[in-house]
DNA sequence: AAAAAAATTAAACAAGCGTTTAAAAAATAA
DNA sequence: TTATTTTTTAAACGCTTGTTTAATTTTTTT
C-alpha cells in the first residue's frame, strides 16, 4: 500500500476501482467474482485483494461512490435559492440528465441497498445533507401560504423519483411485456 | 418422477418450489444455493435436481409462476366492460392490493428479468393477453371523443405503475435517507 | 550503486457451489 | 407375499469462489 499516492486516475488501485464499480452496477455483488473485476481492470486476482483486502470492502467503497454521485446534483438543486416550482423543474431535468448517463445506478441502489446492514449507510449521511438544504423550510412556507397543498417532502420527492426512475428501473420489463 | 401425481399441494415437489420462490424471491438467483432452497423446503438436496433438474431450470419455473401471479389481476381488469375511469382506479387499488400482498416481487420481476435471455419470456404470451383486452379499443375511442388527452397506452400503464411500484420497490432506499 | 520497501505475479489454499452417484427406503405392481 | 419401480438419502464429484502465500519484479530510499 502506498503512502504517498499519485492521485492520478491511471494508478492501479483507481483501475480497480473503477473496473470494480463497472461490474458491481450491472451484475451485482453475487454477480460477479474478484476474477472478473481484475480482468476487467487488466490486473491479476492478487491485486484486488492487496489493495482492498477484501471483495466485500471494496464493494463498500463502490457503493459509497455511487450514492454519493446519485445525491450530490440532487443536493445542489435543494442548496439554492430558487422558487418552489423551479427547483421542482431542475430537479427532474438533472434526475434524467443523471439517469440518461448511468441508467443501471437506480436499480444497482435499490438492489444493493436492500441487502446491505443498515448502519453501514448512516455514515454516508445523506439525511444530514438533505437537512442543511433549504428545501423543507421553502416547503412549510409555500403550505402555510396555501400555494402548495400540504403533503409531507417525503411524498413529494417520491412521486418525483418514481416517474424519473422507475422507467429506468422496469427498463427490460416493458421491453418484456411491450 | 411421477406420472401421476397426487395434485396436493404437500408433495415433494410443491414444497421445494414453494421454498424455491420465497428464497428466489428474498435473495434472487445468485444470492441463495440449491442447499439453502432444499433446507428450507426440509428436504434433501439432491431432491432439488432430482425433482426440477438444475437450480436453472427451477428458477424459470419460479420466475413463470411469479409473473403469472403478476399480470393475472392486471389481465382481469381490463377485460371487463367498465369505464376507463374506473378500470384505473381498480387497477391502481388492485395493484396496491397485490403489493402489499407480495412486496418483494417488483423488485424481484425488475432485477432478475434483465438478466435472463429475452426470448425466454416470449412464451409466457403477456403481450397477447395484454392485447386480448378490450383496453386499446376503449382508450382509442376516449381518445376520439376528446376524453383523453392524446397519449400512449404504454405511457398510461408506465406512469400508473411508476407510481404504485416504486415506493415497494425503493423501500430500502427510502428507509437509508429517511 | 546497494539496500529497503512496495507492487505484482503465479500458484495454492480451504470452503462452498451445483450436480451426480450408488445404495437404502418407501411405494406400487404382480 | 415377492418383485419392481419410485423416492429419498449420504457421500462424493469436479469446479469455482474469495483469499493467502511466497517468490519475483519494480520502485524508492540511502
Amino acid at each position: 500500500m502506498k503512502i504517498i499516492k499519485m492521485e492520478r486516475d491511471h494508478t492501479t488501485e483507481a483501475k480497480i476501482k473503477d473496473a470494480a464499480r463497472r461490474v458491481f452496477i450491472s451484475k451485482g455483488f453475487n454477480g460477479c467474482t474478484s476474477r472478473e473485476i481484475a480482468k476487467e481492470a487488466g490486473m491479476n486476482v492478487a491485486l484486488v485483494n492487496y489493495h482492498f483486502q477484501s471483495k466485500g470492502h471494496l464493494f463498500d467503497l463502490v457503493v459509497s461512490s455511487v450514492m454519493e454521485d446519485f445525491t450530490l446534483s440532487m443536493i445542489d438543486i435543494f442548496h439554492s435559492n430558487m422558487p418552489l416550482i423551479n427547483k421542482a423543474r431542475i430537479f427532474i431535468d438533472k434526475e434524467y440528465e443523471f439517469l440518461s448517463k448511468y441508467p443501471e445506478i437506480p436499480n444497482f441502489i435499490v438492489n444493493e441497498l436492500g441487502k446491505k446492514d443498515k448502519s453501514f449507510f448512516e455514515c454516508l449521511d445523506i439525511k444530514d445533507k438533505l437537512l442543511e438544504t433549504k428545501i423543507f423550510e421553502q416547503i412549510e412556507e409555500a403550505q402555510k401560504n396555501g400555494e402548495m397543498r400540504k403533503i409531507d417532502i417525503v411524498s413529494i420527492m417520491l412521486l418525483m423519483m418514481s416517474n424519473c426512475h422507475f422507467p429506468f428501473i422496469a427498463k427490460p420489463m416493458i421491453q418484456t411485456i411491450h
